[in-house]
DNA sequence: ATGAGGAGCTCC
DNA sequence: GAGCTCCTCATA
């Protein structure tokens, strides 16, 4: 057998260099490295060390590249698939390969390399008068120490930078080492067991007697509950461990995420005849795999339909991941989910400890849990023989990531799915245009769920015409046929819905007598009020001032903040409901981890009369009793200039209507709107998603957007203004030479280079280039072609370019 | 002669 | 992106 290599993904990377790296497997490791396993390798000129994920293992590479330095796992934390998907995505989604993989592993098992410093292995020469005091304080915080201490804790505790002469000398003179230490790992959660030694016949005092006795009764149990069921102190333990007479070991366990545990019992359901049928369906389309479309309208429980799918998919044998748009909608998700499979069930979302997080990622890998429940990270979840990805609300742009690798997790979910052979369900009452598109061109199989479960009703929907309403003098008002709706309904006992539609309802503060608005000076955007410490603060950086009536602009004590948030709905409300309990629900209310859970929680059990908030209460959410949804103005979301405006009006729209009249009581919807001419909003009064969506393609196809075209965003970075525009329109020169030459058969159109919606962000400027597109291998292969020379040229160093295909908003 | 600083290049 | 080498140019 002759040497073996690795070919590895390596840490730290960046995307224009970016690829597999050969090293030398030494002899030592070739019995411990396996493919998935990360290792620690030499990278750079100086030799970096570097954490690297294996991807392979064989007998090809050059003699003299470099060894691999030691295994960092004991074994495989990603498998081969995984691997290959990391390859995928690097591929498609243009990020380095390590930043994919990072991807799959969960935060707890992620190393953080620290530089550390130990003291050199044979140092005898402890002689006060060689040092000078603050070399002395760091030998002996190093000699008392014993191992590796992190140079973040000598610098702190001694003042000293790696530079400084004090400390230079000791590195220099071979005194003080430096070390790399892999660190930051959690460390699996072991709880300290006991159990008794048989035959044990020395002497033990009463009371070591009566816990030993105890013991043996037990057989072991935890020192905790030893010490709790025998009220023994742990020095009583410690005895019968020392004279022989008990043993202590370790047993790992878990740290399961706390669901709360609702009182009453969700009763066993049973389907109607249209789900039964829609789940012979989706159980035929798991033999074939590929991708389902389940259009519901809303109530229409799609949910039930899920679950028994599920349960016939795990009767297979096989694997599931289900994953939903939000954190605040797992609780409810996870609950009924619980309910059937118990155990079986891991959840990941961000909302974790990351202890939590370790462990749940644990019992997936380890084949304990077989059906992941989660946010857009659970498609990552390490499940093997993977029969089902389920994902509700599909249209939703959560399933987006937003910062790199800026993946699409339908796509991703697609790619596992092919992959394994296993089936993608889709789920929506308002499914995306592409994917409908895709319904309609039978590529996606397509399901569809037309009534309203159990004897709820389609909610009656009414528009109103806020130009008729008298102006209070405050925006945003309620009108009186909403305030009528919502006294006759709190008086009927039930409960209501309001919803602000968040876009456009800033608490901006602006001047009287000049007309300015606050803006943030890092990030082109305007301040927003909040009442909580009466600052105005910017969304993006987290800038903020204390607001005053003074204004900044032109001195004048003009300053007021206006438009109407949630806060002030609240109070408008409470006008028109005096004796009514309002529950208000938005960002600033719920940031603590588990009030949203409580305060939904409360709202069910009925402790509420009226729910406000954001987007938040749009979705999802399912109470029996609520039978009035408010809207209070519809038209922000569709004056925004984005090609998706449209479809995220009616969506809202037709969500927030849709949780109105679940139970059995009828529900009644009423929008607000300064244009209720427009089409989209009379479409979604009347929950019509077809005629819409006939709509909007061919407003989609006459623009050129998507479906009918991919778009990549190329994103400019960077300090000075003119440098990112220059950049902009260099890289437009480069693409344009490319398009004509090396690859003229592409369709293309690329769009002028212009400023990004918020031009400056956290004092960068960012300017963005559109390019409509098919996205080919062959085009992605120009692209990537193109950002690794673009990413050469030293003219423009401080201008940084990314890409990111087929973004939600192209703001 | 000397060394600071910039350009250019590689990273296995 | 980081770190290396090589080159240039100002300076004594």
């Amino acid at each position: 057998m002759g040497p073996l290599f690795v070919q590895v993904a390596v840490e730290n990377t960046v995307y224009h260099f970016d690829r597999l790296f050969t090293y030398a497997l030494p002899a030592e490791l070739e019995q411990v490295v396996v493919p998935g396993m990360r290792v620690m390798a030499p990278f750079g000129t100086a030799n970096k060390e570097r954490v690297a994920m294996v991807f392979s293992i064989g007998s090809t590479g050059a003699p003299g590249v470099k060894p691999v330095l030691a295994a960092l796992d004991r074994e495989a934390v990603v498998s081969p698939e995984m691997l290959e998907l990391a390859l995928w995505m690097h591929e498609r989604y243009y990020c380095t390969i390590f930043e994919a993989v990072r991807l799959m592993i969960p935060a707890g098992l992620q190393f953080r390399l620290k530089d550390s410093y130990v003291l050199e292995a044979g140092f005898k020469n402890f002689d006060r008068e060689c040092f000078t005091e603050i070399q002395w304080r760091i030998l002996l915080q190093l000699h008392t120490a014993g191992r590796s201490v992190p140079f973040e804790k000598l610098s702190k505790e001694n003042g000293i930078t790696e530079s400084c002469p004090d400390f230079a000398a000791l590195l220099e003179k071979g005194i003080v080492c430096k070390v790399n230490t892999a660190s930051g790992r959690i460390k699996d959660a072991v709880s300290k067991m006991v159990r008794p030694v048989s035959g044990f016949m020395g002497k033990l005092t009463p009371r070591q007697k009566d816990v030993y006795n105890v013991l043996l009764d037990a057989g072991e149990a935890s020192e905790k509950e030893l010490c709790y069921f025998t009220g023994a102190s742990s020095s009583v333990l410690k005895a019968l461990v020392d004279k022989g007479a008990a043993e202590t070991f370790e047993y790992e366990i878990y740290r399961r995420p706390h669901i709360q545990e609702r009182k009453e019992s969700i009763p066993e359901f049973s389907l109607s005849e249209e789900q039964e049928r829609v789940l012979k369906s989706l159980i035929a389309d798991c033999r074939t795999g590929g991708c389902s479309l389940l259009y519901g309208v809303t109530g229409s429980g799609k949910t039930s339909v899920f679950l028994k799918l599920i349960q016939f998919v795990r009767s297979q044998g096989k694997a599931v991941i289900a994953m939903v748009p939000e954190i605040s909608l797992t609780t409810q998700t996870i609950r009924q989910f619980q309910q059937l499979f118990g155990d079986e069930i891991a959840v990941f979302h961000s909302g974790l400890s990351l202890g939590e997080r370790l462990d749940e990622w644990k019992r997936v890998h380890r084949g304990e849990a077989q059906i992941v429940v989660g946010t857009r990270s659970a498609v990552f979840a390490p499940v093997q023989n993977l029969g089902l990805i389920v994902i509700d609300e599909e249209q939703e742009h959560t399933y987006q990531s937003e910062s790199s690798p800026r993946y699409d997790a339908r796509e991703v979910a697609r790619y596992r799915c092919y992959k394994a052979k296993a089936l993608c369900l889709l789920s929506s009452a308002t499914p995306s245009v592409e994917s409908c598109r895709m319904a309609q061109e039978k590529k996606y199989r397509f399901h569809q769920l037309t009534a309203r479960f159990g004897e709820a009703q389609i909610p009656n929907v009414e528009l109103i015409d806020m130009n008729e309403e008298t102006p209070d003098g405050t925006e945003g008002g309620i009108s009186s046929p909403l305030a009528q709706a919502l006294r006759g309904n709190y008086e009927a006992g039930h409960q209501s819905i309001i919803l602000l539609n968040r876009r456009g309802y800033h608490t901006f503060a602006s001047c009287r007598s000049c007309h300015e608005v606050v803006t943030c000076p890092n990030c082109s955007i305007s301040l927003t009020y909040h009442s909580a410490n009466r600052r105005l603060m910017c969304h993006y950086c987290g800038y903020s001032i204390p607001y005053t009536s003074r204004c900044p602009s032109c001195g004048g004590e003009t300053l007021r903040f206006r438009g109407s948030g949630t806060q002030q709905a609240e109070e408008q409300l409470q006008e028109i409901l005096p004796q009514a309990k309002i529950l208000r629900v938005d960002t600033d209310s719920v940031s603590a981890r588990h009030s949203l859970d409580q305060k939904l929680e409360s709202f069910a059990q009925g402790e509420y009369d009226v729910m406000v908030g954001t987007q938040m209460v749009a979705k999802g959410l399912d109470f029996e009793n609520v039978t009035l949804v408010g809207v209070l103005s519809a038209d922000q979301a569709l004056y925004s200039d984005d090609f998706r405006s449209n479809e995220r009006t009616f969506d809202l729209l037709t969500q927030v209507v849709g949780r109105a009249g679940r139970g059995r009581y009828p529900g009644a919807a009423l929008i607000q709107t300064y244009a209720p001419e427009n089409p989209v909003l009379a479409l979604a009064a009347e929950q019509d998603y077809f005629s819409f969506y006939r709509r909007e393609i061919t407003y989609r196809q006459a623009l050129l957007y998507p479906p009918f075209v991919d778009l990549l965003v190329i994103g400019f970075v960077g300090g000075k203004e003119g440098l990112v525009k220059q950049a902009s329109e260099q890289f437009l020169r480069m693409l344009s030479e490319l398009a004509r030459t090396s690859y003229s058969q592409l369709p293309l159109r690329v769009l002028r280079p212009s400023p990004a919606a918020v031009a400056k962000m956290g004092g960068k400027y960012r300017y963005k280039l559109i390019i409509k597109c098919r996205n080919s291998p062959t085009f992605r292969e120009m692209m990537a072609q193109l950002l690794c020379s673009f990413a050469k040229l030293r003219d423009f160093r401080e201008v940084t370019a990314y890409a990111d295909s087929n973004p939600y908003t192209i703001l």
